[in-house]
DNA sequence: AATAGTGGTTTCCTTTAGGAAACTAGTTTC
DNA sequence: GAAACTAGTTTCCTAAAGGAAACCACTATT
């Protein structure tokens, strides 16, 4: 009984933690524009647009200044005529890589799974 | 070129995964409801909701549905007095595992990150 | 002067997710 | 007979997510 309740109160910060990460990267783009930049590395916005198969320019440029916000890419604007704009995943947001391999490769063994 | 081609149609299918498993996983309960699981074993409908924080019962049941549809759960009604019903990974929903190990890893880190 | 490309913003709308509270139905204990 | 536990369902509501289309300001090309 001991051991369960110890189970439950440790259970309880691995929980959260969970919740933290969805909390920043669930949606239906954001872990898909970190993906495509992890592939990709340095990136325009409209390079992203084209990658990131149907996002809506809006709802790119919101969830490009969240991720910013949360330190997981940086913005630079190049004074090139246009002006260009890129995009790139910091050293905390290459940190997702593993998370992100894990999602890839078990999107990939749920789809064998239910084709079988 | 021919080399940014194939990286991007490659890209294209890893980046669709992705979307797969967010689409089944995506929300604010499901990853904590299968992670309670993994870390608990077989639990009871009000187990599951005085384990996993703050859910409405409402919720709970409705995401337990779609995560039996999804092949992930088991649902099992024990013919006891009163009767109770039991919840279990699946061998596929327990194939998770490393993604929510990740998931968990990495929250712990982002909110060390963050409090720098 | 018109067209296209840069990187977005604005507006309007629909859908979905999620939450609070009450309720159901059967069983068992007090 | 009242209270409490089992496992949910029903109703009503709000907030957030997301999408389509138009628009904006600037630059470069034709």
């Amino acid at each position: 009984m001991k051991q369960k309740i110890e189970l439950s109160s440790q259970c309880k910060g691995q929980i959260r933690a969970i919740g933290d990460t969805m909390e920043l990267l669930g949606g239906k783009w954001k872990i898909k524009i970190i993906g495509t930049l992890l592939l990709n590395g340095t990136m325009r916005f409209m390079e992203l647009k084209r990658a990131v198969d149907g996002i809506a320019p809006k709802k790119l440029s919101k969830d490009l200044q969240e991720l910013e916000l949360n330190e997981l890419i940086t913005r630079t604007v190049k004074e090139t005529k246009p002006i260009t704009v890129e995009y790139e995943l910091t050293p905390h947001g290459r940190t997702l890589e593993n998370l992100i391999n894990e999602a890839m490769n078990w999107g990939i063994h749920h789809r064998n799974h239910i084709l079988k």
